[in-house]
DNA sequence: ACATAAATCTATAGGATTATAGAATTTTCA
DNA sequence: TGAAAATTCTATAATCCTATAGATTTATGT
């Protein structure tokens, strides 16, 4: 049987294969691009044949969507539970770096492919992210608030272009960690966050 | 009569066409990506068939290349010209950004190819882009360090990591200014410089 | 106006790709 | 164990894509 069915169903295992065959058009998509990819170079990737695929994915651009949700689920989970917590604003900023820098590191492909394919989704199949990417910043966003409410940063701050900033800074050294292995993490975050709070 | 021969002769003519056959291929890298995009896309918007594409192009590899290669030497060559000039630190630094976000802003889609299309280039065909990207870092590296030395600017400052983090920065907002056409351009400038000398 | 060169066109070889249908195999569990 | 369900496989239709060869049209310069 096909699909529908299982999707249906969803079997503890099937969503367990599920996941995998998620992350494997993650690395494949992160490493060729999403119309660089084959659905043949994943189902390989997963050691399956390429029809098989479709027993996990409706079609590829599904698969595509799959593995955007995937991460920027993760990445917000993260982000709340930062959230949550009593801290310090500067030590809030350094975790919510951290966490940023580490998935990269992690080689979370998956948050590669977000950012750098996610655009080739057409429109109305991006609503899901836009809300998730939307819900991360306004956290992030409520951070900068809350350090210029304690009076821990200058009152005149625009939060929202200084959490998009970050989250662009982030971005850029995440891309640059998950690419080049010399380059050191916690030396990066250390950076990341003096040059966030003080500039040059 | 096919390419070899013309590329050798390259008419006045010739070079004017070719010109506007790579802004066409940056045009349409930039909106689908190297790989979503076809050689009949390309042509298509250039007014010619398909096949004909190839009197300009070897390979759609390389329009990929002279795309890339275009944006770049344009880049820098903007940025050579700023160095050169005898100013003081801040204003320099906004006329850098200022050069990178208008850039964006004027939809030069080569620029944006660049950044997120080239690394599907084969490694020995980035070799030109590498060293480009290189000088281009260097001067700005180069304006930090000055800005350093004539204490304007704290002096533990690593000039490198400040140089690569506001090319990221500036790689996000452009990006943002060429997608989102409501954002003002005179006001992301003032506040990438602002947060990139102050922090928050 | 004519010969030559430049620019574009048509047609096609040779592959690769997505998605589907239905058969074959493996798992599950009563 | 044996029937039903789940998973994977094979084969293929229907496109689509790059690159090339050679014909055709357009432009140039004398």
């Amino acid at each position: 049987m096909h699909p529908m069915t299982a999707n249906i169903r969803s079997t503890a295992k099937y969503q367990q294969q599920r996941e995998k065959a998620i992350e494997a058009a993650a690395s494949i998509f992160a490493s060729k691009g999403y119309h660089g990819a084959s659905t043949k170079d994943i189902a390989t990737h997963l050691g399956i044949r390429q029809g098989s695929l479709y027993y996990y994915f409706k079609s590829k651009e599904n698969a595509l969507e799959e593995v955007c949700l995937m991460a920027l689920k993760s990445y917000v989970g993260k982000m709340e539970a930062i959230f949550d917590q009593e801290l310090p604003f500067e030590k809030k900023l350094s975790m919510v770096i951290r966490a940023h820098l580490s998935s990269y590191r992690e080689n979370n492909a998956a948050l590669r492919v977000h950012n750098e394919q996610r655009l080739y989704l057409p429109k109305g199949r991006r609503d899901k992210l836009k809300n998730l990417g939307s819900t991360y910043r306004q956290y992030l966003e409520q951070i900068f608030i809350d350090g210029v409410n304690k009076g821990k940063l200058r009152p005149n701050l625009d939060s929202h272009f200084t959490a998009l900033s970050l989250i662009g800074l982030c971005n850029y050294w995440g891309s640059m960690l998950s690419r080049e292995r010399g380059l050191n993490l916690d030396e990066t975050i250390q950076k990341c966050t003096d040059i966030t709070l003080h500039g040059c």
